[in-house]
DNA sequence: GAGACTGGAGTTTTT
DNA sequence: CTCCAGTCTC
């Protein structure tokens, strides 16, 4: 059913798209492989074809699935949609994991989870780890979490069993005090998706049944768990739509198989392609640079991305002495942007491999009163008050949360330690009843009797509460937990980060209240899973601010002038990239990445010598910067850089540079035109 | 049980 | 340098 937009009903506006845009909205049933380029229109094609397929081919909203990576994709998506055709009801669009929450919930049960399931986050996740090992009484300093938490991540999403008998024993624990607090981890959620494709096909079934159409969002970043959901997703029909750029691959590292968007063709042999080359957003110089970049990878589907805009500066190479010197000349060159040309500081970003890297742009920008921004800095949802609240609700939605209780069951200061809280969680998990209750019964439990006095506090306090989650909506009950706890006296401690919490606090009960509306247990339910997974890295617009950004955050963004900066070997290439396989391949995306965000001007910066964790390290410039060709960049020379070859082959430009094409004429080796797409062009 | 002290490690991380 | 986890002391 096709919901209306006010308008009459009147066919999409096709005219617009380009030959190679248009076969892809355009195609009929059956898979389809869109090798989509930076800045190709990814979005748009992904959209369009969704309307062309609820408007010219009458198929129902509710009958098509798309899947995005990122919430900002999700809702990028749904906006343009609804612009074109005004809301459509019934259309699922929405995050990997969001829709495979939604498949779950109502299924849980046949999985060993009761309704109500958590949803655990990375800090969430990392202290059940930690739990695990002293469960397993192994050595954490033996065993450190960071790296243990990021191999059980790569190897759960990479789906296969564990090789390792002892990391297979942690694996194996770690799962099912999940399962005993009733949660699950980003992983878990797509690895019982799939166990419950498996084992219950009736189940299955009514998924393939319900949608006609599957549409997959940056594809090449699903891992092994996301792909075998998808098959079997698309399996009866195989009407799946699959959007990727194998040269942005970027999170390999934690999982994602770019192979999947490789080997398409293999797995569907009678899949469509479609290559999008055309770029919209850069100009050729810049894409000139990216193409020299990416073309010395051999594991890459070959293509070549070209722009009809052959003005414009050509990119800067900017070599400096040190990182401070970097930062002073990037400031220095915003604010002479901003007064000169009118750029404004919403216009620039500034983009680096490590966070660390932010630290002296900071200060740079600070020294000249320029905004900036910091992508990525402490999420609201991260901060201890929000998160200690939402533990407060995550344990009344689901009594058996064993991780919530433990951040919560001293919050504030009463007397319960952490040896406490871990009989307390023992002991449930014994006699099968909940966390409440045991610490109602403490008296029955072997402690010492400040401990159990502390127990019984906690559970006076808490249990009316349980009883008015089942009533009240939720934003009441967040100020009931607020007042009954005294949380506002706990994190106002006079000073004005104390302020700052209790203005968060006011804040997350304004965001909770918005879903009042849906009743006390459902409201509560919804405001924890769309919490759980909306991290705000897609954070709002920020005005007219600079934006420090790391490679990886910049994915899928742009800005009319980019700073790619920290252009040195073992920076970028990152050091630790030469131990793994593939890694070198993954940094030069990276590189890759950084260049294509930018429209209009594009600065690469190196520095000689950088500090790093309090040293002082002499780099040298990236192999990257190697692979532009002789002239083809921009140069400035400051004072102390140790790059005199990087400096000579650009330093004598080739006369007049490399011979511009005719504007709005694809370069020779663009892709040449049949004479059915000239027609549809309207030649 | 809670706060002060020390030592070690410190890429990236959509969800 | 700066953050964190783990240990030590009261």
């Amino acid at each position: 059913m096709l919901i209306e937009s006010g308008g009459p009903s009147r066919p999409l506006d096709l005219g617009s798209l380009n030959p190679e845009q248009l076969a892809a909205v355009t195609h009929g049933n059956g898979p389809l492989l869109i090798f989509a380029g930076a800045g190709s229109g990814k979005t748009r094609v992904l959209t369009m074809r969704i309307a062309h397929l609820l408007r010219a081919r009458g198929v129902g909203a509710e009958r098509i699935l798309a899947l995005t990576f990122t919430n900002r994709a999700a809702r990028e998506i749904r906006s343009r949609l609804t612009q074109l055709l005004g809301a459509q009801k019934g259309l699922w669009v929405g995050t990997f994991h969001s829709i495979a929450v939604r498949m779950l919930r109502p299924h849980a049960e046949l999985l060993g989870y009761r309704p109500g399931f958590a949803i655990y986050d990375e800090e969430d996740s990392r202290a059940l780890l930690k739990r695990t090992l002293s469960d397993l009484q192994l050595d954490s300093k033996k065993h450190p979490l960071g790296p243990l938490q990021q191999r059980l991540g790569r190897e759960r999403a990479q789906g296969g069993s564990v090789e390792d008998a002892k990391f297979a024993l942690v694996a194996d624990r770690y799962r099912a005090l999940c399962v005993e607090s009733n949660g699950m981890d980003f992983d878990d959620i797509l690895i019982n998706l799939r166990a419950l494709f498996v084992r219950q096909p009736e189940v299955l079934q009514l998924w393939q049944s319900r949608f006609d159409h599957v549409l997959v969002d940056e594809y090449q970043d699903t891992n092994r768990v996301q792909y075998e959901i998808l098959r079997s997703l698309a399996g009866p029909h195989r009407n799946l739509t699959v959007v990727g750029d194998d040269d942005q691959s970027i999170y390999a590292f934690r999982g994602a198989d770019p192979r999947n968007l490789l080997e398409f063709e293999r797995d569907f042999p009678e899949a469509t392609v479609v290559k999008l080359e055309q770029n919209y957003r850069s100009t050729q110089g810049i894409l000139d640079l990216a193409h020299q970049v990416i073309e010395k990878n051999r594991e890459r589907s070959p293509k070549r991305l070209w722009s009809a805009d052959q003005t414009g500066s050509r990119p800067v190479l900017i070599l400096a002495g040190s990182d401070d010197q970097e930062a002073a000349w990037v400031a220095e060159r915003i604010d002479r942007l901003a007064l000169e040309e009118g750029i404004g500081f919403g216009q620039c970003a500034i983009l680096f491999r490590t966070n660390a890297q932010a630290r002296a742009y900071e200060r740079a920008l600070v020294e000249r009163r320029i905004r900036y921004h910091l992508v990525g800095g402490l999420r609201f949802w991260d901060r201890r008050e929000i998160k200690d609240l939402i533990c407060f609700l995550r344990l009344l939605n689901n009594p058996e949360d064993a991780v919530s209780f433990d951040r919560i069951a001293n919050v504030p200061r009463r007397g319960v330690s952490e040896r406490t809280a871990q009989a307390v969680i023992a002991a449930a998990a014994e006699s099968g009843s909940s966390l409440l209750e045991t610490c109602a019964k403490a008296s029955g439990l072997e402690l010492r009797e400040e401990a159990r006095a502390a127990l019984s506090q906690f559970a006076a306090e808490m249990v009316p509460l349980a009883a008015e989650a089942r009533r009240r909506p939720p934003s009441e009950l967040l100020l009931l937990i607020i007042r009954r706890c005294a949380l506002a006296e706990h994190y106002d401690d006079g000073t004005r980060s104390g302020q700052a919490r209790l203005d968060n606090l006011a804040e997350l009960r304004s965001l909770v209240s918005d879903y009042d509306h849906l009743g006390a247990a459902r409201g509560l339910e919804r405001f924890l899973t769309d919490v759980a997974l909306s991290t705000d890295s897609d954070e709002t617009e920020a005005g007219e601010r600079v934006t420090l950004i790391t490679l990886h955050m910049a994915k899928g963004l742009e800005w009319p002038v980019v700073f790619l900066t920290g252009l040195e070997d073992k920076l970028l290439p990152h050091e630790r990239a030469r131990f793994e396989t593939g890694g070198l391949e993954e940094e030069r995306r990276l590189a890759y990445v950084g260049i294509t965000r930018a429209r209009q001007q594009l600065h690469l910066t190196c520095a000689a010598v950088r500090h790093v964790f309090g040293k002082t390290l002499t780099l040298r410039p990236s192999s990257f910067l190697g692979d532009a060709l002789p002239g083809q960049l921009d140069l400035v020379e400051l004072e102390g850089h140790a790059a005199p070859e990087l400096a000579a082959r650009h330093r004598q430009r080739a006369e007049g540079g490399p011979a511009p094409t005719r504007p709005g004429r694809p370069p020779a080796w663009a892709p040449s035109r049949t004479p059915s797409d000239r027609r549809q062009d309207g030649e």
